[in-house]
DNA sequence: ACGACAGATAAGCATGTACTTATGTGATTC
DNA sequence: GAATCACATAAGTACATGCTTATCTGTCGT
């Protein structure tokens, strides 16, 4: 199941702060780690998580390999989060807004 | 942080599962758990983790304890996800589409 | 070809987590 | 008011998870 992974990635608040980092603009795994106190092993495992679940995605380039954020892990929260569009209260207002800045 | 708990909650499938089928509508611990194979005991501390999280809210209605979806813990969820609006691609089409159904 | 560098992988360990059984707490029924 | 029911809590246990140190793989510069 993938959305078992997903979740299970961010579920770790280094993992998100690593996302989080990457959403800021693909780099490779050691630019992520200054600012984040880790070590290189750990980095390197909590990106084979994130990339895993669809979250993340690598590109090798020579010796260094860039990470960026996969649009894909994001669309299916998104499509786990509209199954329950029905529990959606005024927000939506704030959503409607939202979707007209990402149709300009 | 409120967005760990979040993903915590939902990192666990059976968490999931309750969830999912309180969505379908209000209901007692009791009736959460036919269907599902769980214990007493293991509903209650799901229940317990879910509301803490704010997915889920709870009403004392005499010895029964009625839960329901706490639209707050999505709305959380998709605050966080806004964020990476970024990186959304034709996809968007399809939230669009999504938006108009919540609309009506 | 060799040393340095970026990153992955392996193995071990400490802590967290989801379960179990047992028991506690209130509300209901007779 | 005693038994029963719905649920919560406690304590223990097996396994998952995130870290560490050590080592491996592959690429680059010289």
């Amino acid at each position: 199941m993938v959305e078992n992974e997903i979740f299970r990635a961010l579920a770790d608040p280094t993992r998100r702060a690593i996302f989080e980092k990457l959403a800021t603009g693909g780099m490779n795994a050691s630019a992520l780690r200054d600012g984040i106190d880790i070590s290189q092993p750990a980095m390197s495992q909590h990106l084979a998580v994130l990339r895993s679940a669809g979250l993340v995605r690598e590109e090798r380039q020579g010796r260094f390999v860039n990470y960026e954020v996969d649009p894909e892990g994001l669309a299916l929260i998104a499509q786990w989060l509209a199954k329950y569009r029905a529990y959606w209260p005024a927000r939506i207002e704030a959503l409607k807004v939202l979707l007209k800045d990402m149709d300009q």
